[in-house]
DNA sequence: TAGATTGTTAATCGATTAACAATC
DNA sequence: TAGATTGTTAATCGATTAACAATC
């Protein structure tokens, strides 16, 4: 018998939720309904509902949801009442853009140090953020107390490195290479690909005939 | 009666599929079984069978997938045998790293132009493309031709410009701001949010206890 | 009370897995 | 032929939707 476990979908959106509420706080609204919610994030109303269910009941029927209730709760269910140190391993053009997006930072994840293997780059600094050789991985790491680490080498590099995270100690990855890892089962591992989107829209604008295809992913 | 139209969830394998067979190509690799490319991209053969199931049939039992032919079939598939000229709005920390990222180029996205209000950045050039004014949308998107738009401005933002984009003329749009859009149903819309990868990072490691949660997504 | 909105259930829909006959 | 691997079917699993009783 399964534990009523949160579906991977559901925290997906729980995410979305909670920057909802950050800015619902944020302009002085106390209370939101689920169709307000899911107005503001794109979703049907019944899907916040159902979202919430898995994690707890605090709506008032009739009324709706008291918005700093609901927002510090879910931050707490995501994990986010304390901030994430994070670090980035590959230089390149996008792990430099990563480095420097801000929005990371905003939420929580905080970026403690860059790595590369070009000396070229190792000992200057990207928005502040020092570039060491990846020899220093953990070394810094454990100086850092980085626990979560974003990998954005090329793919045929991405398992090397992934194992001297985890050798190092490192408890989540989120990988841009477009390469499957393998890491013990206690490492946490997720994966994002910016190409896959596109070519997503690619596929659906070239398939011009098909109007009952829905338009949005 | 439904035509059977390719999953969501197939056509962004699909795409993995693809750079997969692209590289196992320059390898000079000629056949592969879905046994093969199931470990290269990280899911499971049966999956791949029938995700292939849906585009046609072009495998040789016992034998397995020319990997030319198939290769090609996909990037057709997917529509990808001619580039997609694009255009990113917002030339923050997030438009800027995309601006810069190679791997948009790689399999076709070209950045023709970006994009911002901040008079500052209007005229100078990142990775040698172009920053214009918000005011010459239209005009540069026509002089340009593009079709697809990447959105990185703030969420309060994102709205008025896909009204612009969509008047401009552009068919598909990939939006990073953390928003819902609204767009006409002949225009493309897909979602990317950076944060959400990290933040179903940051559940899944502050779940502790939870041994039993799978450790992909 | 009447109106509003939640929380939950059951029905539907879609995606994945496993198994195997077909066939190279 | 024997061995290998596809393409497809049926079974399972998971996610979404719709409806509504509960209740503020």
């Amino acid at each position: 018998m399964r534990m009523k476990e949160i579906p991977q979908a559901t925290v997906a959106r729980l995410s979305l939720y909670s920057r909802f509420l950050a800015q619902a706080q944020k302009n002085g609204i106390t209370t939101v309904s689920s169709e307000e919610i899911a107005r503001g994030v794109g979703v049907s109303a019944a899907m916040v509902r159902k979202d919430l269910s898995f994690v707890g009941t605090f709506g008032i029927r009739g009324v709706g949801y008291n918005v700093r209730e609901l927002h510090r709760y879910l931050l707490k269910i995501l994990g986010l009442t304390a901030p994430w140190p994070t670090i980035i391993v590959g230089a390149g053009k996008l792990g430099s853009a990563l480095a420097a997006y801000d929005g990371f930072r905003e939420r929580g994840f905080q970026i403690r140090a860059i790595f590369d293997i070009d000396p070229e780059k190792v000992g200057h600094k990207l928005n502040g953020i020092e570039i060491y050789s990846l020899d220093r991985l953990s070394e810094i790491i454990k100086a850092t107390k980085a626990s979560i680490a974003i990998i954005c080498v090329p793919a045929n590099r991405a398992q090397s490195v992934a194992d001297d995270l985890v050798r190092a100690g490192i408890r989540g990855i989120l990988n841009f290479a477009p390469s499957p890892l393998v890491v013990p089962p206690e490492v946490v591992l997720c994966h994002a690909d910016l190409l896959m989107n596109l070519e997503l829209l690619s596929f659906r604008l070239s398939l011009g005939r098909k109007a009952f295809q829905t338009n949005a992913c």
